[in-house]
DNA sequence: CTGAAAGCGCTTACAG
DNA sequence: CTGAAAGCGCTTACAG
């Protein structure tokens, strides 16, 4: 029987009469027969699917780069296993070397703070490796990035258009590789229209309410008129926080996030395009399964400022 | 070489002494050796890996949805393979087929509006098949939903309660499964208050911008005090349509979302509970690829009302 | 208990 | 051109 699949399915010309032919088509599918993929993957090395990992799949940025991804993967028949490491070097180890072990054709990840050294013999191997919104440690692979640290500039450019001088930041951990880029921006946005960079004006730390309030309150009262929150979550907390103010503060966010444009007073963001991210590593990622064995790529996405 | 680290790996005891085990321990770590997987499916036909074909992984709902069932799965040492149907019928077909060809243990889907009975063979053949959100069509799978009709029903309570009589109703598409349920849920919410359904009240379609404003008008002009949104999407355009009407309109939406607290007014919204309903789903499925051949059953999840 | 050998279901190189 | 046979890399049933 399943010989005869094979030999229907690969060859619809002569040698079987149209007559058999449509019986096994039948047969194909009242039985509900299908091709064992595996088998096949052991047979020729490709398995037509590829890895994703991200930090957390269920978070918007995430979801959305997550979508591009798969978008273009199905254009090219291709399936993703998404994985989620929680920002858990240990997880996202464990899970990109049990992606490897069902030989993806290929990786896209959102790399965790630790090294990806350990994939360095995947990629030598011959399994193409593209880094998203971050960078790979230590790992010679492909990569595609917002330009965090423009769009900061973009942000604090707006603040002082606007005649801001005093121009709080509340940014995230400061070991991510997005706080850097993104407060590097925000001081050398400062320093290109002439204003000094104030410490007591800037924070960094993990969106927890309570120290955010706390960095909040000092902000205003070493004379802040305006903010920058540099991530979602500490947007949010802001949110609540700022109307809770006696003073106005003029605030600015990066990252947009469905609904900015409906708060009372409008939020004026920083956007990046998750989308365009997404289809960007996907389709470097194609082409280094195709073959393509070229340099090394970094794409450097423009970020853009929604004013409100 | 590969011999030998399946022996190590698999007895980890005695018969090859501590020296040469570390020295083979090296050696696969050196040369990144990874067992493949593959030829484990072919020999024992498990794959330690689920399908997960959602609307779109874009989208807040399912990307929490996506998110328990990974965060289950992972716990059970599976991955998940995620497609988007995008609502289409065939793409939904063509993905699960191709999930079946790589003999994923299970499959947890979002039903589309077409029919299931595609399915069966694989179900006969031992795969588990859940359905999450919408039941699935011809196909007797495990059922995880949310109680849309009880839902609604605390949506019209809460206006009545609140002395409202004429309530407009903003649905999606009707031929939608939560459509209809919410639909139904309006209808005997109003029927239990002793209030009279009016059909010009209810409009059911596509959340298309032109259509809503319409829609919202002849609310208005039919003399609508209060109006429920049956998805997000409506809610959003709604949201902005409201703010420009005249006299106030008390708005309650179908589903919470990110910032929904933020709003001013505040919005009252029924909330499900995705992750829930995510992790439900999971655990069916998990407990039957382990081998549970209890009855078909169908899990429905309360909803809850939050009042702002 | 140990170790060699069979076999999962495909694809493809090869003999006829 | 056709068709039988080898082989991908594991797991496990089986012989020694």
């Amino acid at each position: 029987m399943k010989v005869m699949v094979m030999i229907i399915m690969n060859k619809n010309q002569a040698g079987v009469s149209r007559a058999t032919e449509q019986r096994v088509q039948r047969a194909i599918k009242s039985l509900g027969f299908r091709p064992n993929h595996s088998a096949g993957v052991l047979r020729t090395g490709m398995t037509s699917t590829i890895g994703l990992l991200v930090q957390d799949i269920a978070e918007p940025f995430q979801s959305e780069l997550a979508g591009a991804i798969e978008e273009v993967a199905a254009d090219r028949g291709f399936l993703v296993i998404i994985v989620s490491s929680h920002s858990d070097p240990n997880r996202e180890k464990e899970s990109a070397l049990a992606l490897c072990s069902r030989r993806v054709d290929g990786l896209v990840l959102v790399p965790t703070v630790g090294s990806q050294a350990y994939l360095k013999p995947e990629m030598d191997s011959g399994t193409p490796i593209v880094a998203v919104d971050r960078p790979a440690q230590d790992l010679a692979a492909d990569t595609v990035l917002s330009d965090n640290s423009q769009g900061m500039k973009l942000a604090v450019d707006h603040l002082v258009s606007q005649g801001h001088t005093m121009i709080g930041y509340l940014g995230d951990r400061p070991d991510l590789y997005t706080s850097v880029e993104r407060l590097a921006g925000y001081k050398s946005g400062l320093l290109d229209c002439g204003i000094p960079v104030r410490p007591d004006l800037i924070f960094g730390q993990s969106p927890a309410e309570e120290a955010l309030t706390q960095s909040l309150e000092a902000l205003v009262s070493a004379g802040a008129t305006a903010v920058i929150t540099g991530n979602t979550w500490t947007t949010f907390s802001a949110l609540l926080l700022i109307r809770r103010l006696a003073r106005p503060l003029k605030h600015v966010a990066f990252d947009d996030f469905k609904l900015s444009s409906l708060l009372d007073p409008p939020l004026t963001v920083i956007a990046q395009d998750p989308r365009s991210m997404g289809r960007a590593a996907a389709e470097t990622l194609m082409s280094r399964i195709k073959g393509d064995l070229g340099p090394r790529q970094k794409i450097i996405l423009e970020t853009r400022l929604i004013a409100r």
